[in-house]
DNA sequence: GAGTGGTCTAGACCACACC
DNA sequence: GTGTGGTCTAGACCACTCT
């Protein structure tokens, strides 16, 4: 006689329960979480359940299973997720081949505040500070992307040139370890633009050369938009990939 | 001490098993599959590896289950599913809002043979009859899309500019209906190109127009290539939107 | 061998659709 | 009410990893 208008099953409340824990920080990235019959008498339910609450947690890539070892918090730390959400690939490579490694050249990195559109994306207020790091991503020697990266100073604070140059790798991988904030899943949107004057300048093209626009918008644990960035892409000889399933 | 070097869980067994009564049309686009009582009791297995190998096949978009009716084959005649592999979305439109049906305007089909590529692409032989369907999506008003549609001969033939125009809704629906091959996933590539002069006319832009040129290979069941097309889609206003996860 | 995730089963009960 | 898919449980056994 509750009447509980909204049935919520079991599975997805010990989900929740879960990934609040990450979000706490309880389990770290690259650490293993408890096994599923530790999870099963801590929540008080049957291993199957707790199984299936994990079931999709990895279907989602934020928990990563193996056999015989146990269940581990996802990172974009490992070789093989470094680029996760890149989908930029040489047109004579197949696509599921990961040497693809592009280096990364940082151009700067200032402090701004947030406008409208910025706000809205991700949610915070206008004129709260961030903020913006330029860079190039270089593929086979040849400078393919020239990103723009905001981010809000307050869950990424003291964030410096120095650091990032420093940091080996991707720049998901840097802010997961720095800050333990990582990168859950991203929407882009993508146009065709033509070359600025700017983008010219760094990826070696003549201005109005038709570039890709993606702007991304990345979400952390529980939706929480934490990045916006444009990228302008060019593509002679590369492809942006996408599966349509 | 047979060391059956690849284990096959049961599950995947199942699965194969409806996957080929998908292909040999025992259930066609639309119609319910039996229950999973009915598949458990005709494969000797239980009703939990049934409903294992079903759940597969349902994250798939190969059937679709309906608490309280049964479970269906996929189609693309349904309007919510019509434009199901479409990416573009007005930038002022919520990317979940499914109202966005485009108009298509066709303007040629001719008989051709493929070449090496095409061929490649689509797992015929070289010179093998084709038909190349192309046509205009409008948004709004707009001509945003301009398509270069590849199918084999073989599989789709008989296809005329008559069925097509009285075909109502995408061409995947026609196809479905007409042919009873249903597209269950594709690849794209994309690029960002210049308008050619053929696109130029069509989409009503200046010849050197940034367009996005979006490569689609598209597969029906057992992952059997059956599409190749070239699509050439501007984007003022509009965008192509993808989630990554 | 011990511990982990992975599979399979059997049965109970819940939520939903149709009659 | 009957039949469908959806959830939850309990237990058995398999496959993999490490010691």
């Amino acid at each position: 006689m509750t009447g509980s208008p909204t049935f919520q099953p079991l599975y997805e409340q010990i989900k929740s329960l879960i990934t609040r824990s990450l979000v706490l920080g309880e389990w770290k990235p690259g650490e293993a979480i408890p096994s599923e019959m530790e999870l099963a008498s801590r929540y008080g339910v049957s291993q199957g359940t707790v199984r299936k609450a994990i079931d999709a947690l990895a279907a989602e890539y934020i928990v990563v299973r193996r056999q015989g070892k146990g269940t581990f918090v996802a990172t974009h730390t490992a070789p093989t997720h470094q680029y996760r959400f890149l989908r930029i690939r040489a047109d004579d490579a197949e696509p599921t081949s990961d040497r693809h490694h592009p280096r990364t050249k940082f151009i700067g990195l200032q402090k701004d505040k947030a406008d409208a559109n910025i706000a809205a994306k991700l949610g915070i207020r206008v004129n709260q500070a961030v903020v913006v790091v330029s860079r190039v991503l270089v593929f086979d020697g040849r400078p393919l992307i020239l990103d723009e990266i905001t981010l809000a100073q307050s869950i990424f604070p003291n964030l410096t040139m120095e650091k990032l140059v420093a940091s080996q790798g991707s720049i998901y991988s840097f802010l997961e370890t720095a800050y333990g904030t990582r990168m859950v899943r991203a929407e882009e949107r993508i146009k065709a633009v033509g070359a600025t004057k700017h983008a010219s300048k760094h990826l070696g093209v003549a201005i109005g050369t038709p570039l890709l626009s993606v702007d991304r918008v990345a979400y952390t644990y529980g939706d929480r938009a934490v990045e916006w960035r444009r990228g302008l892409c060019l593509t002679s000889g590369y492809s942006y990939l996408n599966d349509l399933a």
